[in-house]
DNA sequence: TAAATACATGTAATTATTTACACGTTAAAA
DNA sequence: TTTTAACGTGTAAATAATTACATGTATTTA
């Protein structure tokens, strides 16, 4: 029961704090979502239609301009009892994250090949990067105590992510200075 | 080009090392290779094939007892090639983790939530107990420096998985503590 | 006012991954 | 010596996820 689609869920986690078109959630991926989970549009319309089949949600076609029609999706009662319960049961599977270049540094016997340096200021400027990102919206998301109190996990999971940006970079700094000097 | 199909790298990887039969491939993903990448052995049968017909592998069959065959898989000179390749290029794409646990603090909104000391004490259990056995498999695979040298990378991987556990209990002990006093 | 960009919704095809089915051997423990 | 666990190799079915196809509207910028 690896993957027990968690989609259905963040779909009903973020329709349950205010209405949203396909369109709103697929950009929510882009930003705070889409630093633990990605999801395409391609998966997100489907699963709302299953969702809306099942009861969990239900839509209102609003208009914009002179034709447009957007669909407004909102959680049911079922649809709220179900998100309450998904984060009330256990959390007990640690999935693995799939990082590319970990997988290939263990491909390299010795701290003498010479693609060692390169590899590691690679990720060293692509960390160091998401880092600055993630603590720029930590600055713009949360401007002060009173929106960190309004939205707890939000804030703690963006927190999170900052912390563990930190230590990769940290951690590639280390590795960057531990290497032989080249002869 | 999201995917492109990382377990044949990891397989030729392994494979590169030593000869390994399907069987042993799937026991790798149990162990270091499992920390950052799953696979079962119904995808690596097939995949053990296409490299096989693509020319990257060849195996010969070795008898165990009085009967029981085993494919014992070995790359060619192409297969090592296409190996050096995947290493040498950049690996731009940061993969965001998929981390169940901190996608449904996101939809906790209070740090009162009832729900939330649990939750924490439930992930710090699972992070603990996986930094000691990262910490156990340390001191067994690396028990001296010459190990370290032949088998940097390998090292390196196991390291960081400490380091980045090490956080990850660090930030839910300091998550459990900032919690509200119970009323 | 024309063009570019963002808004908006879907389906089809492909690929990746998991779970279940299926069969047989060998070595170790009870 | 029997039975259990580990060894060993595959396929089938289902689900998850990405990429490509397909179409049209509204707003903003040049």
């Amino acid at each position: 029961m690896a993957q027990k689609n968690k989609l259905q869920f963040i779909i009903l986690g973020l329709l349950n704090q205010q209405p949203l078109t396909g369109y709103d959630l697929t950009k929510a991926f882009d930003t705070e979502i889409g630093e633990f989970w990605q999801a395409q549009h391609s998966q997100i319309y489907p699963q709302l239609k299953r969702l809306e089949e099942q009861g969990y949600v239900t839509h209102e076609i609003t208009v914009s301009g002179a034709k447009l029609e957007k669909k407004l999706y909102h959680v049911t009662a079922t649809g709220a009892e179900l998100l309450r319960q998904w984060i009330t049961v256990g959390t007990p599977d640690l999935t693995a994250t799939k990082d590319e270049f970990i997988l290939k540094l263990y491909f390299i016997h010795s701290n003498r090949d010479p693609r060692l340096p390169m590899m590691i200021q690679e990720q060293l400027r692509l960390h160091t990067d998401k880092l600055v990102h993630l603590r720029q919206r930590m600055t713009v998301v949360f401007p002060d105590k009173a929106l960190i109190e309004a939205h707890y996990g939000h804030y703690l999971i963006l927190q999170h992510a900052i912390g563990r940006e930190n230590y990769y970079v940290t951690w590639l700094k280390q590795t960057l200075a531990a290497l032989p000097a080249e002869q």
